[in-house]
DNA sequence: CTGAAAGCGCTTACAG
DNA sequence: CTGAAAGCGCTTACAG
């Protein structure tokens, strides 16, 4: 590839003999430049195929008009719709999207965030990574004076802007339609602990049992089931009970969820009639079983436009007291076949 | 949020009554500055909580250590999986992503390319949108010295590097499979034909029936099927034809299979045995659907790890007399229910 | 409305 | 091994 040299503001000034601040005013639709002269600059300066070098420009102001985002992984559907949720609503206002997978690694999380810090982006966007014990690299991202925006996985003591779902409440009605439903025995199969969202939907798990005075089974909670493997190997174990659940709630994902009905089929176990079973983010495939997973979806690309909106509201807030808002999205149960039994 | 005054080499070289040169030479780990104080500078650095800002090193250095991205959507499988695979291999080697989506729309395709033009970055990865008639945008890129690289789906004139499925093979090994199967009428739903790779499959599937001498019927070739949606819509068309396929190759994707599975479910059409059905792209809900449909595996993640090998083996090329290198990835039959019934 | 000048925070060729 | 100086390409307060 051969070394290009780009049109700069210069080039331009030179060719019409006026200077590069009247050129950058122009470029800028500056309004204390004489009207003419705008036109003949702008007209230019397409000519020579000029393209402001955005470097120059964001070093100059100041800023990077870059947004850094930080996942576990960038190719699982809830993350890659929040993605393509922020990135909808920050390109229209000029922003970039810098995207970093921490690969549910802590330390690579950390890379991350120095990298980005680096970078001098305007705002880190992050849901942390499963195994992320200790925040210092997000106490950091503030110390530097960086919008920082936690979503989904948060850690809550960190005082920053938050936009969560409301897993409890969402965790509570998916176990109050099974009990509804007239399942008896509904196992948990829930995430790791450390990890807000699975503790909150453990919470609506025993929030709806309370409610509806059910007492709850311990031995019907399996932790550790957040992967379809894991789901499936829970599920064998919750089944060899001598007194085996007659539902399972995949309170970490639809991945998990499908490990359960995988078991059931092999053991020749019926869906919903014997077995109902629950999981969590309405995958697509979710959908497309049979019987099809009831789940609760979290609206991700909408949970990817608010964050985005947040970020936009909170630049133009000079009111340093203000408490760090946290937004909250209640996601919505979505009954499907798979707890669909005719009683 | 209050503005944080950042630790410059200034401040470091103040501090210990050096020079900003020689700063700058320790922390880029310079062998012409005595190790003694190298190591002073670095440890103060920490201590300031000093970091690089890389606007200002990539301006002065002429480049910007980014790779922008452009796909239609970014929460699709395949395109995630790309993205996934570049950024695993691009981050190792500390180079950043900017991602954008043209959402299949020509004239934000132009506003993503400019952007990152814009933006300085140092190459430019895109899977063109379905309606790009004109490649105008894409030779501006090359203009400007920027390293294209297209994949997938690409504007064949531009002499550019690729990174490409051999999607001719790919379809002609699918249809084979289901003329081996004994499928005697095959119906192919096809893309929209000024995608190149839609063109191909189309070839592939003609390949197949020439090899072994069966005829094409062409009202069993349906345009534009390339959703669920539309795919069903094509399936309904053909199904009620005076004589129906027992075949369909949904060439577009396996979203479109889907389609054709639903309609073959609906109607009470047996699949695998009255209708054989394949689709393309390997997505994760092909295997799990009754029955598991055969489809065709691109290996997005290791195509987005060869881009990102293909762009760093480019910049240390100095031969300019070359041609731009084309990388085909062979994709993978992977035969499953639709297509497996017992003769 | 326009220009001259300083500066954003680095890197690096040149001198010593 | 270290320093002084120029420059990457912009923007903007200051003057006129």
């Amino acid at each position: 590839m051969k070394k290009v040299k780009r049109t700069t503001i210069y080039d331009i000034a030179d060719k019409l003999g006026i200077t590069a601040s009247s050129v950058s005013r122009a470029l800028n639709n500056s309004s204390q430049v004489n009207e003419k002269t705008k036109e003949l600059i702008i007209k230019t300066a397409d000519e020579l195929n000029y393209k402001r070098n955005i470097l120059a420009s964001n070093l100059r102001k100041g800023q990077s008009k870059t947004i850094g985002v930080v996942v576990p992984r960038i190719n699982q559907n809830f993350f890659s719709n929040v993605i393509a949720g922020i990135e909808e609503t920050t390109y229209q206002k000029g922003y970039n999207l810098i995207i970093c997978q921490s690969g549910e690694d802590h330390d690579k999380e950390i890379q991350c965030v120095n990298t980005l810090i680096n970078q001098h982006v305007d705002c880190i966007v992050i849901s942390v990574s499963a195994d992320s014990y200790d925040y210092q690299h997000l106490q950091n991202v503030i110390d530097h004076g960086i919008q920082l925006i936690q979503f989904d996985r948060v850690a809550e003591e960190l005082e920053t802007l938050k936009v969560i779902n409301d897993n409890v409440q969402a965790s509570f009605e998916a176990v109050s339609h099974l009990i509804e439903g007239g399942y008896k025995r509904i196992a948990l199969l829930e995430g790791p602990q450390n990890l807000n969202i699975f503790k909150q939907r453990k919470e609506g798990y025993l929030k709806a049992f309370k409610m509806y005075n059910v007492p709850v089974i311990d031995e019907l909670i399996v932790e550790n089931a957040w992967t379809k493997e894991l789901g499936a190997e829970g599920t064998r174990k919750l089944l060899s009970l001598p007194n085996p659940p007659d539902a399972i709630f995949a309170s970490t994902s639809d991945f998990s969820a499908l490990g359960v009905l995988d078991v059931a089929n092999a053991m020749g176990i019926k869906v919903p009639s014997e077995l109902g079973i629950c999981g969590y983010a309405n995958e697509s495939f979710s959908e497309i079983t049979s019987p099809s997973i009831t789940t609760i979806d979290q609206f991700s690309v909408y949970m990817g436009n608010t964050i985005a909106n947040l970020f936009f509201q909170e630049i133009g807030n000079t009111d340093t007291t203000a408490k760090p808002k946290i937004i909250s999205i209640k996601p919505e149960l979505i009954i499907r076949g798979s707890t669909k039994r005719n009683k």
